[in-house]
DNA sequence: GTGTGACTATTGTCATACAATTGCCGCTCT
DNA sequence: AGAGCGGCAATTGTATGACAATAGTCACAC
């Protein structure tokens, strides 16, 4: 489940490398990228690779290529942050330690909204897989990894609830600050036993149908887990 | 600042065309891809570019290639849905006119959440841009074409007064929704001059700092500007 | 029936050549 | 001297052909 460990071909791994670079700054909007043969010449790689590494990138709104100008970093608005790829690249980036704050800030922006819709008109089905998700959270709750599958499950089994295929890409955000998050509080099973209480009222708000209470429900949990992480960042 | 009629060069009009076949449901997902040779063939095109496009699609989310296996289309829940080409494809694949209805709803979701945080702790830098977006809206009231533009920048400019990066992607939504709606309601100045109003209110209420009023003014503009859509609709 | 191995079709990479684009610079004309 | 024009050249874009690596398939053996 993991997002991408994308670097199981050349191509691949030289996407990581260009990628990481412009994210960590090395690169910044406006300068150009060093010339594809230059690259080639860096990287020991044909050019083959290294423009498909760079179509890559631009597919994702990093760069632009032009004939005779060359490549330049794009300006850092039209970047796609929601990218699996974009986000693994930052969280190694990360010098101000703001990203995590601003992924829960996106986060308590969202998820509450998308639990209401969940209660409001998610199909029998949809509620099922969020219960179904809880649930297993309840069982590996002594597991570390299995418990952080879980938990990101179930935040993602709510945004699906929504029918709103838009909402979607908010799921690699979740899976980017629990995978982030775990890394600053190295969770322990009594840990995890307080997240379940607060995961199982909004379960349970949305499985009865309530949109105000799943909606106040996530906000609270959203808010909790972001003072916890907060407390651990002393 | 149209978002991409990027098919200035052969691989971006065959990605293009495999895109939008994507989105259009002509091709689903865990559906193969036309192996490479035959998509040369069958768009008198040399395996390069083919083999470009896909690998955009593939950054995009839409699809996943391997060895062997050949390239399939992935399960929509990873697409890149806030992507620029990805949202231009589905608006000439929107059968069931579900898709502005589905812009609007994340819209409502995160725009108001984005006005209040300019408003609380945007530099006064963004805060200017935002007034001057606002003014631009004034001065091209009669426009249509500018004042669509200015419109878009307003909206744009409250996202990027958050100072928070995750939120730059709902620009692409916000100028895909615009768009869209154009083709639906096509605007007379005196709409126009009607959405100027509830504009200002916006823009005084983050300009001069008050982060519930501005919450407040967006979610309103937003179920305004959704009503008049469904007033359309028929 | 199950595991294991060879086979083979498909994508992945390399190398080379040429086409198309466009920034740059110098030239000319006013 | 300044502005407009045109050719040059550097960089990306496309084509072609060959081979490597991967992984699904099938047959075979145990």
């Amino acid at each position: 489940m993991a997002s991408s460990p994308t670097r199981r071909n050349l191509c691949g791994q030289v996407l990581h490398d260009l990628g990481s670079r412009i994210m960590a700054g090395e690169l910044k909007p406006g300068d150009p990228l060093p010339q594809e043969w230059t690259l080639c010449d860096e990287l020991g790689v044909s050019r083959t690779v290294v423009r498909e590494a760079v179509k890559s990138l631009a597919a994702k709104g990093l760069v632009d290529s032009r004939a005779r100008r060359g490549t330049v970093v794009r300006p850092a608005r039209s970047w796609n942050y929601l990218d699996p790829d974009v986000l693994n690249w930052q969280v190694s980036a990360d010098r101000e330690g703001s990203f995590l704050t601003h992924l829960m800030e996106l986060r308590r922006t969202v998820e509450p909204t998308a639990a209401r819709i969940a209660a409001e008109r998610g199909s029998d089905e949809d509620l099922q897989r969020v219960q179904e998700a809880y649930e297993r959270m309840e069982r590996d709750v002594t597991d570390v990894a299995g418990f952080l599958a879980a938990d990101t499950q179930f935040h993602v089994e709510i945004l699906h609830a929504t029918a709103n295929p838009f909402f979607a890409p908010i799921a690699n955000v979740i899976d980017a600050s629990l995978v982030s998050s775990l890394r600053i509080t190295n969770r322990q099973p009594d840990e995890n036993r307080a997240s379940l209480a607060v995961h199982h009222k909004v379960s349970k708000a949305i499985c009865s149908r309530r949109p105000q209470a799943a909606e106040r429900a996530m906000h609270s949990l959203l808010t909790e887990a972001a003072g916890r992480l907060d407390a651990a960042a002393d």
